[in-house]
DNA sequence: CCAGTGTACTAATCGACATAGTACAGATAG
DNA sequence: CTATCTGTACTATGTCGATTAGTACACTGG
């Protein structure tokens, strides 16, 4: 499971669901498994349910998730859903290097970059 | 001159800062060149002069300009200050990088996409 | 029935951001 | 010196989003 962190300020709402989404990236959750309840999770992270339940809504909307009324959440075996995961991965990217290059930061340096942080060698 | 975007839901403070940062990273701005006053730039961009000179501030702080009273605000001839934009300006990529990877994207993916963006092929 | 589930709604709180208005101090041109 | 420009400082106010608080309803399964 993730973490969150109260103080960094990016809302806890969207920490949650980059959280879940991640862990279906990683393929930690498969269709058909079963997310924690919106209580359970609300005293689990001691925040209200009604944030985790804002969470679960964006999830839902978005294909990830799906609900059912007095049984509970569950992981969608959408595969769309997935590919809409790794659009939005590929998007925020590109917003990235875009940002990089208007700072006037070279495609070699980028690419060296991200050459050391798969293999590790965090430099940064 | 950079363009401010009120709907972007970006601070508008943050836009002004990054502005700046860009041109001068563009050799758009030298050292010793003189900034707009803050008066004058809040009535240029219709904001409040207050907002202007939190972005100034700021980008006083961070060595990119320096400011006296009585005169104007000018952009700094340190050195260190641009490299601190640079370092910032990886600083920001890595972490996109870092979230990427998570996510389960490639290396390969991403030097692709830096590619094309570079080569104008822009496909985001 | 009952406990647990998702869902819906209103009200209140809090912090960041921006605005409004005023005031002061230094520099420069006339 | 005076006027006007400059940066700076301060308080007060308004807005908006995120979060919390509290309550209520509908559905499922044992």
């Amino acid at each position: 499971m993730f973490q969150l962190d109260l103080k960094s300020g990016v809302p806890i709402c969207d920490q949650i669901v980059n959280g879940f989404i991640k862990l279906k990236a990683l393929g930690l959750l498969s269709g058909g498994d079963r997310m924690p309840s919106v209580r359970a999770l609300a005293l689990k992270f001691s925040i209200n349910p009604n944030t985790v339940q804002k969470a679960y809504a964006i999830l839902e909307s978005g294909g990830i998730i799906y609900s059912v009324k007095g049984k509970g959440s569950f992981i969608s075996d959408d595969e769309n859903a997935a590919n809409a995961v790794l659009l939005r991965a590929k998007s925020d990217f590109c917003a990235a290097v875009k940002s990089a290059r208007e700072l006037g930061l070279g495609a070699d340096t980028l690419k060296e970059i991200i050459t050391d942080i798969y293999k590790e060698e965090k430099k940064c």
